[in-house]
DNA sequence: AGTTAACTTGAGGCCACCGTCAACTTTGTT
DNA sequence: AACAAAGTTGACGGTGGCCTCAAGTTAACT
């Protein structure tokens, strides 16, 4: 299972692709030039495109520790007392991950170019869907709710980050706001639509 | 003012290139190929550049049908007894009219590339203005409720009816009616954040 | 120190779109 | 019918990003 070790130099290299990765996506969104992130790794475009053959393996490896995060976030959130107050400190966190990093927004917003879900993706998978059934047992949470509901959020946010971010970059947090008070219960009014299936949303986030 | 009148080939030109704009850009969005709309047309593509030197121009021909619907819509909603009510169809006329073109769709996440508003934009704001305050007054749409907010509303159902568009055409009501559920008063807590001045809103929509 | 396999390099071919312009065609006017 | 002005055409040069590969360099093992 476990490919050859890299020789030094070419781990070395490695590195310093997915730093500069991390800080190009960060800044200029998942759609750079990768051109761009190699002259900021201060390597040639032939050793980027040897370490990592399609963008989405860039991609992949720049934000592992972005995916790691959100699961803190979520066993976090977990762990609070009040199961609404969890719900809410999840999504207020990865908002703000979203709109400190312009390549993590995008990434929220359209899912791994080409992914195979890891590990780690389906364990925040079950710790979201953990989240969102404990704040709607705990009552708080409208009943209709459901954990495809939370792309919702996210492509809400996303979009409004992505507009406001330069001229007004804390303004999501009234947008989420009024998202979260249309979520709660005594607010609830039938839903004309089913909610998205499991199966449709993971087509959505597969074609890009 | 106005100019000189078309040679009556060009005009006929003209309109071609309208229709087809309009086609092209509702099936494949704003940012396709100019080509395909010259092709689309029957025309080459010097002549599109002849009538409309930029990709402004075009877009800002082609749908100043949708600009005028918005108007008319507009307008019903004021006339509907219900303030909440007229509120609502305004809101779900406008997500309709999204929905079933993608060129409209990203115009509203985006604005036009570089407008000068118009007189047909400004009694478009004018009117909308009206109907958040008549419903606001009426009590049911929440207080704190500003029309800069609508932007929100619009990124929201933008970016979901661009994610969904393919895999569920409908949803998007579904995703309105979570959204409406937290616009009204008893819904309401105090919001974090204020809302986007209308100078911040106008210099968004300007840089595209 | 020598050998080889691993790694790096960047110029170059490819593609898709943009926007222009000199040569040609059409309109409509006298 | 002849002419000037208006309009059309599409090949062409420019840009920018993608990806490759033959030639050169370096690590690591003997």
């Amino acid at each position: 299972m476990t490919a050859t070790p890299l020789r030094k130099d070419a781990e070395r290299n490695r590195e310093r692709l997915v730093r500069a990765a991390q800080e190009v996506f960060a800044e200029s969104g998942l759609d750079v030039a990768l051109e761009a992130v190699a002259k900021r790794a201060g390597v040639s475009i032939g050793t980027l495109y040897n370490r990592f053959p399609s963008r989405a393996d860039l991609v992949h490896a720049a934000f592992a520790d972005s995916v790691e995060t959100v699961g803190r976030l979520a066993e976090h959130a977990l762990g609070l007392d009040d199961p609404w107050d969890g719900f809410v400190y999840f999504v207020e966190q990865v908002s703000q991950l979203q709109a400190g990093d312009r390549g993590y927004n995008d990434l929220a917003g359209r899912g791994v170019p080409a992914a195979t879900p890891t590990e780690d993706h389906l364990r925040g998978y079950d710790l979201m869907s953990q989240i969102v059934a404990r704040a709607r047992d705990g009552g708080r949470l409208r009943p209709d709710f459901t954990l495809e509901d939370m792309a919702f959020i996210t492509w809400s946010i996303t979009k409004t980050i992505e507009a406001t971010a330069a001229t007004s970059p804390t303004v999501w947090r009234r947008h989420l706001a009024l998202i979260l008070d249309g979520l709660q219960t005594p607010a609830a009014h039938p839903l004309p639509e089913p909610p998205l299936s499991r199966e449709q949303l993971a087509a959505i986030y597969r074609d890009c």
